[in-house]
DNA sequence: ACCAGTATAGAATATTTTTTCTAAAACTTT
DNA sequence: AAAGTTTTAGAAAAAATATTCTATACTGGT
């Protein structure tokens, strides 16, 4: 049986629990950890999986051999493989890449297309949002968001008609909401007020604007909480904040989208008026 | 910095966003891409990794040993342990059911279940945008775009953010754009000044706003073009619009979202830019 | 009980991978 | 601008790891 190696996990699975039987009792051993321990198994050297089964290294190898492999790393790879491709963020950024291949073939742009290439990676990104976001930075913002007095709102250029919706959205579920705008240039003298009762919602994206950071530093520096929706987990305003939000939004041809943030600020806001909020209407029963 | 090695994943992602600022610029590059890959530095070689964040391998050595490891591999072990820790390894559709009983334990308003609605509707949003939206509309809007001298926004409340995101990319892409946004309740003042070759986006939904469709009237009665956008066609802003975009927008208990309007307004202004623009950045290659 | 064929352990070897080290480059400070 | 410091790349050395090989043990058939 030295043909054909089979070419994924779940094939090898099949091929062991089908040979099983006929397996010497050391391959047997080791067919068995294999099975019930996969991630051991992508994940430590031969030896210490050898420990694990109780076997010589050199037996993994010839386990691997029988099953068409040239060596036990060719067999390895499989195990790894399998968590790198159930893992959630790879998959968006190759979607998102395969799509940006595709989408830069065509090289003259209808609207019609435009809109096309945009409803397309918006959605991707959506469902990114929804497979990565995590349920306890949700309630956690939320929480951070009932217990606070004021909440506040910093953005500013892209990231300003995302913290401008906040700030809108929150006043009519009747949460103290006020944007720091900057309007007169007077953001500083706007996040003097910020207090240990207060929650700033800080909205960035790369590249970070000075102001919203200084505002996040304002917010740590007088013992506010601080909630950040940003691109990436470093970024200035990510630093000190106590939920980090961190959103990867759709990219067409160098424009980035604003529908995952917007999406996330929604959430916020509406998840906040179902629990705390009373500017809501009275809730309809649950749908089917 | 060589005393105390973060002992668990969350401690070391903590204590690399900490420093990231004092950090070198390619230790700053290795510092990203563990953020960013873990699943790839628990599992890909110290190469590998190396090759990925465009860097030697020595550097990531010099990077672990920064944050007190004796090497790369100690720090390695950091995140293999992650994976084996948080993954008991179910299989997919395990992952599944647990997933559905947990949310359907917790109560159906969990911050997690709005996220996951709104995940959805806005996706059926904008699904439904690109099926009914015309070609020709969006020909003609660029078309009017291209031919204005300056672009006006107007929107407030709910359709603030649209009307700002608006202003804010045209005038990224060169168009001078100009946004009505009504401070110090000048919205009539500054309507004042609409002319001829100038054309008016009005953004507004339902209850219409009297200052947008006061407007939208002014740039009827001065001469300008109108481009609506808007929930139906026979909303006050709609009516006099030489081009009208009836947007219908997710709608999760109550709550309008505003993804297919941002979207159609990012497809107006890179549709624009692409064919008239010049404030965009030369295309560089694509990332490999 | 003996033989042929297979399986196994463990040592020896080969390979890959990590770490250390050095010279050059970049950046600071005086 | 010069001297000192930090950062970096790349080669060389060390360590870890995987694979091959061989002698021995086991198995089942006669």
């Amino acid at each position: 049986m030295t043909k054909s190696p089979p070419g994924n996990l779940d094939d090898l699975r099949k091929e062991i629990t089908r040979s099983y039987e006929n397996l010497s009792p050391r391959l047997k051993q080791v067919a068995g950890y294999l099975i019930d321990n996969p991630n051991d198994v992508a994940l430590e050297t031969l030896s210490v999986i050898a420990g694990r089964c109780d076997v010589q290294p050199s037996t993994i190898v010839r386990f691997a051999k029988v099953f068409g492999y040239r060596g036990a790393s060719d067999m390895q790879r499989l195990f790894r493989d399998e968590i790198l491709n159930s893992a959630p963020s790879p998959s968006y950024s190759e979607r998102i890449r395969q799509f940006r291949d595709r989408a830069d073939e065509t090289d003259w742009l209808s609207p019609h297309n435009v809109l096309h290439d945009f409803v397309e990676s918006n959605i991707i990104a959506l469902e990114h949002l929804r497979d990565v976001a995590r349920s306890e930075d949700l309630e956690q913002s939320v929480e951070l968001m009932h217990k606070a007095e004021t909440v506040y709102l910093a953005g500013v250029r892209r990231a300003f008609p995302v913290a401008a919706y906040l700030a809108y959205s929150l006043s009519h579920v009747e949460k103290r909401a006020f944007l720091l705008d900057g309007v007169a240039g007077m953001t500083s003298e706007q996040s003097w007020m910020l207090g240990p009762g207060d929650v700033v919602i800080a909205v960035s994206f790369r590249p970070y604007a000075d102001d919203t950071a200084a505002v996040a530093a304002r917010a740590k520096a007088n013992g506010a909480s601080l909630i950040a929706i940003s691109d990436s987990r470093l970024s200035p305003i990510s630093r000190d904040a106590a939920v980090c939000f961190e959103i990867k939004d759709a990219e067409v041809r160098q424009f980035r989208s604003l529908t995952a943030s917007m999406c996330i600020a929604q959430t916020l806001v509406i998840s906040y008026a179902y629990r705390y909020g009373n500017g809501q209407e009275k809730v309809e029963g649950k749908k089917k």
